[in-house]
RNA sequence: GGGCCGCUAGCUCAAUUGGAAGAGCAGCUGACUCUUAAUCAGCAGGUUACAGGUUCGAGUCCUGUGCGGCUCACCA
């Protein structure tokens, strides 16, 4: 803390004392509002465009009155008048103290002590000032919540980064466009849910703590349940309990929810983020194709109000039928390999080094086709494109195409070049399921922490008989970042993970 | 984890080759009854992220640490 600060602090103390020294509770419990600042300026406009006669008689009834309660942003004071700016939830309106005078003693006081970051609740009559800004005129006013810390700069806002993200409230109090982002991806959540409930679709909740973290592989969070002296993982996916629940009977199942990846954290990575998995038994992954890019583009058209969205350079267009690549056209395209010509890992890193690839030498052939995506094909993915049918290798939880036992029934979406959804037909053959198991542990390394343990109790719900189902993930963030333009995960999550400071 | 860049007043930013740390906003005092980035006059406000080093002299150069950003690696 600097002097500074502290000395501005110090000031709002003492404006509080005096505020409670004349009797006043700084921190009331309550305020009536009769109107939003939003749902104010549009009964001004409404009253504006009646006739004279009915403008005036409505004055005198005192139809005009308001009560109206939000943060002060600014204070213009001038000699005996003052104009502030209040801003609530729903948007700002003005506030005009004429002739200050007019107040009693206690609450001439009370405004002389009021700051720009006061909570504050007004009533009075509507009003047009000369230069045409709708008005409160203030005949009332109480303080709601008195501030005690100065309020970042009121034109250029917050810049500093890394405050904004530490503490977000003074991001969505100084910079409009950050409230806004989280609007939106409200706004997202609650259309995916509209969308996929009217499709039949049934909300679930399934734990995040697990025995095993399964349904994907990436390093889990670990954690310990004391009472059962049992160590549990945080989930790294929704994908096996949502199979459960399938098996269980229920044709439609969806979760909204949190996972959690013990890894690298970037622009497009943050070690918890949100996913839509959805299951519907009795489709293919065709079915949940258009089911995708029929609900991405609902929710562009419903909520950006357009199915064309500016994304860094590039307008990326969400209108359907979005493009369809096979991925080994696309690696073939971007990259020039062909894996279907190297079908083990030594010949296919053999092909990639002669492209002056750092290859690891550990990495089997999922892998490194995974890489020749990442690599070549992801960056190109601009405008919104389906991936279709990967490596068996690469998808353990996926149906193999019929008669191609090594390529499997799956897709990737992505635009923006990043990867915002992966759904496939499931496997639904127990036995072969844990083949795949068992062949994925084989592979495995043996410092791979990453690996999931074969999942008993899922293969056993398995034996029971899942219907041919096509399920499906997308990455909410990433949607998020993409309708709203913003080019790091960061700005769309509300807190995001940072290194504590000292 | 590697590389590069950044960190100066509460906020947004300056500071020439290494030569007296500044402005605007916010704050405080005063003037002002239609302002809206109000205006005008004045005042106050700094461990230049932190710790060392080089130097007559360091915000500036060097080393280390912390935090952040970008990027690479990692990542079904």
């Amino acid at each position: 803390m600097t002097s500074r600060l502290d000395r501005i602090a110090q000031q709002r103390r003492q404006k509080l004392d005096r505020i409670r020294g004349r009797g006043i509770d700084p921190y009331p419990y309550g305020y009536h509002r009769s109107h939003t600042t939003q749902q104010a300026v549009e009964k001004l406009k409404k009253w504006e465009s009646k006739d004279a006669t009915e403008k005036a008689a409505d004055r005198l009834a005192g139809k005009l009155q308001v009560n109206v309660a939000g943060r002060i942003m600014a204070i213009r004071r001038m000699g005996k008048s003052a104009f502030f700016d209040l801003r609530d939830g729903s948007g700002r309106i003005q506030l005009l103290f004429q002739d200050i005078n007019q107040f009693d003693e206690k609450d001439l006081e009370l405004f002389k002590d009021l700051d720009i970051g006061d909570i504050i609740g007004v009533s009075g009559p509507l009003l047009w000032t000369k230069s045409g800004e709708p008005t409160v005129w203030v005949a009332e006013f109480t303080l709601l919540a008195k501030s005690l810390q100065p309020l970042p700069e009121k034109w250029h806002g917050l810049s500093d980064v890394d405050k904004r993200y530490r503490q977000r409230y003074l991001d969505l109090i100084a910079n409009a466009e950050a409230k806004e982002i989280f609007r939106v991806r409200s706004q997202v959540i609650a259309a995916i849910r509209e969308f996929l409930n009217q499709r039949g679709f049934l909300e679930v909740e399934t734990p995040v703590l697990q025995p095993l973290a399964g349904g994907a592989l990436a390093r889990p969070f670990t954690t310990h349940h004391h009472a059962l002296d049992q160590d549990f993982y945080l989930r790294i996916a929704l994908e096996l309990h949502l199979k459960r629940l399938i098996i269980g009977g229920f044709d439609k199942v969806y979760e909204l929810g949190r996972i959690f990846r013990n890894e690298g954290i970037s622009t497009k990575h943050n070690p918890e983020f949100t996913m839509l998995e959805s299951y519907e038994a009795y489709v293919d992954y065709q079915d949940v194709m258009k089911m995708l890019e029929r609900m991405v583009s609902l929710i562009a058209r419903k909520i950006m109000g357009r199915y064309e969205i500016e994304f860094g350079d590039n307008n990326l267009n969400f209108k359907p039928p979005w493009q369809r690549l096979e991925l080994r056209q696309a690696i073939i395209k971007y990259s020039g390999i062909d894996f279907e010509q190297y079908p083990d890992a030594d010949s296919l890193r053999a092909e990639m080094l002669k492209l002056k690839m750092e290859v690891d030498p550990q990495k089997d052939r999922g892998r490194l086709i995974d890489e020749l995506i990442s690599t070549f094909v992801e960056p190109n993915m601009i405008q919104p494109t389906f991936l279709l049918d990967y490596p068996v290798e690469m998808s353990p939880l996926a149906k193999t195409k019929p008669g191609n036992q090594r390529m499997v029934e799956r897709f990737e979406a992505f635009a923006g070049g990043m990867e915002i959804a992966n759904a496939f037909t499931e496997l639904n053959d127990p036995i072969e399921q844990r083949e795949r198991f068992l062949q994925q542990q084989k592979e495995r390394k043996p410092e791979d922490e990453t690996t999931e343990t074969i999942d008993q109790d899922f293969l056993l719900a398995l034996e029971y008989g899942m219907p041919p189902t096509g399920g499906l993930g997308v990455g909410i963030d990433r949607l998020v970042m993409l309708l709203t333009g913003q080019q790091s995960i960061r700005q769309v999550i509300l807190f995001p993970q940072l290194r504590e400071k000292p």
